[in-house]
RNA sequence: UCGGGGAUCGUCUAACGGCAGGACUCCAGUUUCUGGUACUGGCUAUCUAGGUUCGAAUCCUAGUCCCCGAGCCA
């Protein structure tokens, strides 16, 4: 049965060499057809988006089989590194991102006694030893990439010994470094990771779930390939640099009888322009105060971006674009940010705010007169509904719609000129009022009183439409500007002069202490996520409370004309 | 001096010996009470050199460049 050659034609399948190979596999029946991965973070930090993707990719991986599952995993067998704290965040991150894993969550630490139990089975077959070597002498011995490891003095100890001493490793009596368990593979292997690589090393140290019930820890090679086989987990999916590891996570499942057997396969991590991703250098940008903290808005932690109003669908719908492969890349951060309007586009209530605001006083509205007008939180979906603006006397327009010395093709405010209130009514600049030193602070119009809605009955084109807030009704917030946090493409580039910090972004946040908002904003609360009309799309911060509204920009709309008057 | 992986539009990625396709970006236009959205059209790519073949991104040979690997981290 052959496939029809290529997608071609409106190919919506996201690329993914890992989906073409498992539905492979459920063809051909393999471990029943059924497919079981597992996301296996160490809860030593917080997640980003290149997490994301690898979040993405396990379940989705999981779904293509009808009775698949993915399992959540912490691979905590590093106490100096772990907390609680990170667990929860990562529970948190990945059931916002959408997925669930039922019951399946499990913390390699579970495995503990089982993996002792397997590292005792393997020393008593001759597969482990005890090594009593310094931690310079066991470096020194495994040679380097141009010379074989040697032989060291404690290889081949007899069973018995090795027993005596696991045991008494992991009763406590010895201190850290004194002695460790190395499999015994192949010093003289060209694969530097055969040469007989440590099983579990001595450390004294609380772990944040077993405590001090064990003072020696396996290592990740070990105890990782045996949990994926303790957990029947068919395609144990991580990232390139992994991917050495293979041969020796096959050794090890390879000797017990596990049904599934795993298989490791290794795709590219994901890499962002103008971002940095390892949790090393996104720790010191917290640490050194470059960002607020973990969830700070320009981060690519999956917390800063929820903080941010990133939508999990805008994330997942990236991830499945960018597809899977095996090549080193770098994606533009701007293919992210267009699966974020896009999402945002269907799912964001219009509505209006001033940023930076300039007075409008319209001098043919009677003072104390209002016109109520209706306008639609969506301009092509009903369902979205809509609310009540006023038009007042006096109303705040944003500075950046009105010139004094218009450039050719300006739309907006000019003396002389007129334009559309949105949804309100046409109104034409008469008078600029300017303080001492020459700044606008005013303008004077007026408006034609047949235009209420926004359209002149006689017909006539008005090209410049602007958004407004009545300053009657205004409601003063906080709204804070969010921009890339690196000015360079590549931030690492080390064809520049010192160091990634240096290419941070001066303007990356803005705040604007005083802007106004139509009365509808104020009554939202955290998390939500609106369109500010022509602006873009903002969300409200958690530091938001009714009487200090705090709104975080989220992403710009795409402004052709900011582009177009750069060429003029 | 070793071993492993990789090289296709500016970016990400298809094509598995048979018309180099899609998405993003960019450009031009249509619609529009958001200079937004939507829609239409357009530009742009097979690392190099040989070879096999009617036909090569794909197979072969030789090279070049990039990434990863020598933690008692994961």
């Amino acid at each position: 049965m052959s496939e029809p050659k290529g997608k071609a034609e409106g190919q919506e399948n996201a690329p993914n060499f890992i989906h073409d190979l498992v539905e492979a596999d459920i063809r051909e029946g393999k471990h029943g057809g059924q497919v079981v991965t597992r996301f296996p973070p160490e809860p030593n930090g917080y997640l980003h988006i290149g997490h994301a993707k690898s979040i993405c990719l396990n379940f989705t991986t999981a779904e293509l089989s009808g009775q698949g599952r993915c399992h959540l995993r912490f691979d905590d067998t590093n106490p100096e590194a772990e907390d609680t704290e990170y667990v929860e965040s990562i529970r948190e991150d990945v059931r916002w991102l959408g997925f669930d894993w039922g019951s399946h969550e499990y913390f390699a630490s579970d495995y503990f006694e089982r993996l002792y139990d397997c590292a005792v089975d393997l020393v008593k077959r001759g597969f482990a030893y005890v090594d009593s070597q310094s931690p310079e002498e066991i470096r020194e011995g495994r040679g380097d990439f141009y010379r074989p490891g040697v032989n060291g003095p404690f290889r081949d100890r007899s069973v018995e010994e090795n027993l005596d001493l696991l045991a008494r490793m992991r009763a406590g009596e010895f201190d850290e470094g004194a002695h460790v368990l190395r499999a015994k593979i192949d010093m003289a292997s060209k694969d530097v990771n055969l040469r007989d690589p440590l099983m579990y090393r001595i450390r004294k140290v609380t772990h944040h779930r077993t405590g001090d019930d064990w003072c020696i820890y396996p290592m990740y090679d070990y105890a990782h390939p045996m949990s994926d086989a303790f957990e029947g987990i068919t395609h144990s999916v991580c990232t390139l640099e992994f991917a050495h590891h293979n041969p020796l996570y096959q050794w090890f499942v390879s000797h017990f009888d596990f049904d599934p057997m795993p298989w490791q396969y290794e795709f590219a991590r994901l890499n962002l322009t103008y971002t940095v991703m390892s949790k090393r250098l996104l720790k010191r940008l917290v640490e050194e105060a470059r960002v607020s903290g973990w969830d700070d808005p320009r981060m690519p932690t999956v917390a800063g971006m929820r903080r941010r109003g990133y939508t999990p669908a805008a994330i997942r719908r990236f991830a499945e674009r960018i597809g899977v492969s095996r090549r080193d890349s770098v994606v533009d951060v701007g293919l992210l940010e267009h699966a974020l309007r896009e999402d945002l586009n269907v799912t964001s209530p219009r509505t209006m705010a001033v940023l930076r605001p300039l007075k409008l006083v319209i001098e043919n509205f009677p003072e104390d007169e209002e016109v109520e007008l209706v306008a639609p939180f969506s301009p092509n979906d009903e369902s979205f509904g809509s609310r009540t603006l006023h038009l007042t006397r006096e109303v705040f327009i944003e500075r950046d719609d009105f010139m004094e010395e218009p450039v050719k093709k300006w739309f907006r405010l000019a003396p002389g000129k007129e334009v559309r209130l949105r949804y309100g009514a046409l109104v034409t600049c008469n008078e600029v009022v300017k303080d001492d030193a020459g700044n606008v602070v005013e303008l004077r119009c007026t408006w034609d009183p047949e235009s209420k809605g926004g359209n002149a009955p006689d017909g006539r084109k008005v090209r410049g439409t602007i958004h407004w807030v009545s300053a009657k009704y205004a409601v003063d917030a906080e709204v804070r500007l969010y921009d890339r946090l690196f000015n360079d493409e590549n931030p690492l580039d080390e064809a520049h002069e010192g160091d990634f910090t240096d290419r941070i972004n001066p303007s990356s946040l803005e705040v604007l202490p005083h802007a106004k908002l139509e009365p509808s904003l104020a009554a939202r609360g955290p998390g939500e996520r609106v369109q500010f009309e022509r602006l873009g799309y903002f969300v409200v911060d958690p530091d938001s409370t009714r009487a200090h509204p705090v709104y975080n920009r989220t992403i710009q709309l795409k402004d052709s004309w900011s582009k177009q008057a750069k060429r003029n």
